[in-house]
DNA sequence: TGTTTCTATTAAAACGTTTAACTGACGGTT
DNA sequence: AACCGTCAGTTAAACGTTTTAATAGAAACA
């Protein structure tokens, strides 16, 4: 049988409430009795066993890391690597993330995640854009909680947002400073409040440099930001605008479309059309010509939110934080100086 | 405070061993009590607290996913699926995994994953090659254990694998029959049992179509099989092959090397030279032109671990079932007949 | 020397389940 | 009438920790 704290107590000749409060750095215990307990605990290969812990103490080491099916699926590398980026910081802090899909129409009286009803996390960590109702009947069992790409209107959590406002202005800047005058804006979804923000800087770099904004050249009524979505934006796009050198498209996803309707309608990028999209996905990287896009670290923003966790649950609390993860430029070949024409 | 057994017990006026009785489905209830119970536990909205029951059971209801964490970074897009179809499986099940990535160096003596040391698992899952070293230390800790995309040698377990010797004969058949006689392979660390069995199915699949294997053909000792070496290797392939038709590439993170490369060279795609990859990654899908693959259906292969996993877990065990996934050709346009020349 | 204060350690209760052994009632067999 | 089996449920111990309150012993003080 593995070796249990009674175990390690006889062999070092203390009651196991010494082991407990060595195991937990209580400074009370003398310098001798700690070694001889830790000498005990090395030499037995002791390890407290999770359940008894648990039952205990009430903490049990896992957290839940939330995301709507859709999400992780649709947009699968991106909150996966935001999900990666969690897991190698819950580590450093001693925890375990259980990974909890659910549904994006979530209502009020679902079922709730199984290891939240049986009080098997410390707290929860949303990813992406969550409905509203699971919030509200999370709260209840007043868990620590904590955002990372999508804070809910109203409510006061730490959170972890990427600065899409300045991403959306420096991929305008970089399209205007190559010389375009005529930019257009694809998009899905413009309730989301990251592409809302996107779209926001899009329109005041425009403006900053001068070009003045036309509804015209902005598509925002996709379903959703997804490749084929992208295909038909850019195909009513340019239907309509013949005169558009450069496309900023609100993600990769739907840039990979823009670029394939391009191609097929014959038209070169970036000799003809400038593209560039935001996330920087890895399916970026191998396109023809590979695309120039506003490069988010993933795996920091889910480290972030891990971060912000751990001072949480440490009562490190203070009030909730909001960090703005910066983004960066990446230029690649979809993008070029305007054609004189 | 959330309600415990005993309000249930309270509230329903029975002992708290029937209300664990009832939970349990056994049979010893009469359907009076049953239905009283349960409808006392859905009035308090009662859920048995995991950690209480992991320490009276011993049974966690969590499993761990071992992965190193090269195989995880590096070919991340595949086993993330894996990692993906096990969840959503074990989802069904009843279990929670957990992610626990370790490195491929582990060595005897290292510090073993966390949630197994604290008995916080019922079971491990491994996928993809993993130390053998580990999996000595864990046979210890008599868990019931798992493969998916690896086999130790010598070793009764069940497992999960790609059917990858008729993927490599489906290549080369599709290959041979668009009328090419000059194929080549290119691989990276062909000790791993599923190149080699893909390299064995490139050959068999020569021989059935009458042509001869050449050694000069097969670039095979490239570290690993990432992009990166896929483009040294056909810079290595192209300067030794002028009459290479077709590329039959171990992988399609490779075949993108592969192409980077065919594209520098001028070559084009598939008029010049015929590539197919393995594996079916999303990034195939936006090459231009789109690769053609062998599919692996990489959720069925985690869900199907899962089952087993379920199975030995339920004591369904009889012995050990090894299960091959099959795979199947996926044509896209980097495939064409060979040129007349 | 006796009293107080302080420190290191311990005893024991508590956490919420599961489960083996037990009980009491009832019906059927001798 | 005594016995036996079966059924439906209960009693109570056990699981391995944490944590609070208690305690013994040493040190400090008068």
């Amino acid at each position: 049988m593995t070796p249990t704290i009674k175990d390690v107590a006889q062999k070092a000749k203390v009651s196991i409430a010494t082991v407990s409060l060595v195991i937990h750095n209580n400074e009370k215990i003398s310098y001798e009795t700690r070694m001889r307990v830790n000498k005990a605990i090395k030499d037995l290969n002791y390890h407290p066993f999770r359940s008894a812990r648990g039952l205990a103490s009430r903490k049990t080491g896992n957290l839940a890391f939330i995301v709507t099916e859709d999400h992780f699926l649709r947009s699968e590398p991106f909150y996966t690597h935001i999900f990666l980026g969690a897991e190698f910081e819950a580590r450093q802090n001693e925890y375990y993330i259980l990974l909890t899909i659910i549904r994006s129409d979530f209502k009020q009286g679902d079922r709730l995640p199984r290891c939240i009803v049986e009080r098997n996390v410390d707290g929860i960590i949303f990813a992406g854009k969550v409905p509203q109702d699971i919030i509200s009947c999370l709260e209840k069992y007043e868990l620590p909680m904590a955002f990372v790409d999508y804070y809910p209107p109203a409510e006061n959590y730490p959170v972890v947002l990427i600065d899409n406002f300045s991403g959306g202005m420096q991929a305008v800047q970089h399209l205007s400073a190559l010389g375009h005058r005529h930019i257009a804006f694809v998009a899905g979804d413009i309730q989301h409040p990251s592409i809302r923000d996107r779209f926001q800087g899009y329109k005041v770099a425009l403006e900053n440099a001068g070009l003045s904004y036309s509804s015209k050249m902005s598509i925002i009524d996709e379903a959703y930001p997804a490749r084929e979505n992208g295909y038909s934006a850019a195909k009513r796009l340019l239907r309509d605008n013949k005169n558009v050198t450069a496309i900023f498209s609100c993600n990769d996803a739907m840039a990979i479309g823009v670029m394939q309707f391009l191609k097929e309608s014959g038209l070169r990028v970036p000799e003809d059309v400038s593209l560039i999209g935001f996330d920087d996905v890895d399916a970026g990287l191998s396109l023809d010509p590979p695309l120039s896009t506003i490069g988010v670290p993933k795996l920091e923003l889910g480290g972030e939110v891990m971060r912000l966790m751990a001072d949480m649950l440490n009562n490190k609390v203070k009030s909730p934080k909001k960090v703005l993860v910066p983004v960066e430029l990446i230029k690649r070949k979809s993008t070029a100086e305007v054609k004189i024409s």
